[in-house]
DNA sequence: CCGAGAATCCACCGAACGGTGGATACCGCG
DNA sequence: CGCGGTATCCACCGTTCGGTGGATTCTCGG
């Protein structure tokens, strides 16, 4: 069959790869090595070296792994942000906790999906994001849907060190002596805490800090 | 400089890569394909795949996530081992909880890696997992240290159904109500929860419970 | 300047918790 | 059969928690 005259190849999609892992890094490379439609341009492992490489390589877009030791994704979205770069990010990371999510969305990402995302869907949602449109993963998606009818009020860092405190088992009495302060001021904040995240108890507070990120499993 | 009469090259390290993730099967891949010493003879998406697979093409190392939908990493070494298969299973997943760690090492897994692995460390492990020697990474060489000094008694169906809504918010009485029994049962049972987890009071003990994966983010 | 939020603090009081020291019944295993 | 673990249940009591309804001071942004 003729085909019609022969119309130039689009421009390839300009990849920058971000992540601290290496067999994720080299996972996504080779997700887009060989189609002619993408170029990866480079990988950094951290969001210093994500910024620097953009700068210099222009990429069309970042996929971007959010918690990475150094300066983090978020950081990144803002510092590519206050330089003008024109890349989007679109946020590929295992988290979809809410204090993952919202900062990332907030600093400015086009785009977030989690890693669970197969390699066809992958290759869709980077086009969508080069075109500057949006593109959430279902569990993200609900997520902020949840966020727009319950905006949840961020701890403070006072009422975040007491929440670890609890979490160790801590009385209000011995977390006031740990911080030199009243008891009674714990027992406010207690409730602050309370309030914010939705609960009535010290375990349920300290569930929902875990399900938010707030709390993680390895401690920091 | 002349050399030693050639010696023939070895026997490649047969593989088999196992986890729901794409990117990670693929990442994986890349870090071995095109290295002599190695041959991917496949790839498998869960823990049934992965048994069918081994009895097919006898890999040396299988790499071995654990949490996949399906028929899960432990539930795949257990069947490897109840089905004779002589390949060693090198687990490489990204939690590092109680939870999942004890389990695989008590099913059979040879060695049990984070994914935040390097290459090199990873081509290292391979080998000496293919020898037969274990080999762990840090954070569960830790973990199963802290094992043999305090082995954890587990929690029964009844004291992790309790602490379920104990996350939830729910007073002794409330869960009292729920299930059907006296005040007295709850609190005798949250009481042994307490003893099997180390810690004091309800708080203490939802955040120990997450951090040994009995209690997880998504709900399940 | 004003208002909101954060941090600090108080008193009172009923509810709930944690600890103690028991008890019985059932099941599974050696 | 005996033992250990699980599930169920009790009474008592001191401690802690959660709720209520305040208060003051400081900082920051509009």
């Amino acid at each position: 069959m003729p085909e019609t005259p022969a119309t130039p190849p689009p421009t390839p999609i300009r990849l920058l790869i971000v992540d601290d892992h290496p067999i994720v890094r080299d996972g996504i490379r080779g997700m887009f090595t060989g189609d002619p439609g993408f170029e990866v341009l480079g990988e950094a492992e951290d969001g210093a070296r994500a910024v620097a490489l953009a700068g210099t390589l222009n990429p069309d877009v970042i996929l971007m792994d959010l918690r990475m030791p150094g300066m983090d994704g978020v950081a990144a979205i803002k510092e590519l942000a206050r330089a003008g770069n024109a890349a989007r990010v679109l946020v590929l990371t295992t988290y979809d906790t809410d204090r993952d999510v919202l900062p990332a969305v907030e600093a400015g990402a086009t785009g977030y999906l989690l890693k669970d995302t197969g390699r066809d869907e992958l290759v869709r949602a980077v086009r969508t994001a080069a075109r500057g449109e949006a593109v959430l993963s279902p569990s993200v998606a609900t997520r902020l849907l949840g966020q727009v009818r319950t905006p949840a009020d961020p701890l403070s860092a006072r009422e975040l060190e007491i929440l670890h405190l609890i979490a160790e088992g801590g009385t209000n009495r011995e977390v006031a002596a740990r911080l030199f302060i009243s008891e009674a001021t714990v027992k406010s904040h207690v409730l602050h805490i309370y309030t914010k995240l939705g609960v009535n108890d010290r375990a349920a507070a300290v569930a929902a800090a875990f399900r938010r990120g707030l709390l993680t499993t390895d401690g920091g």
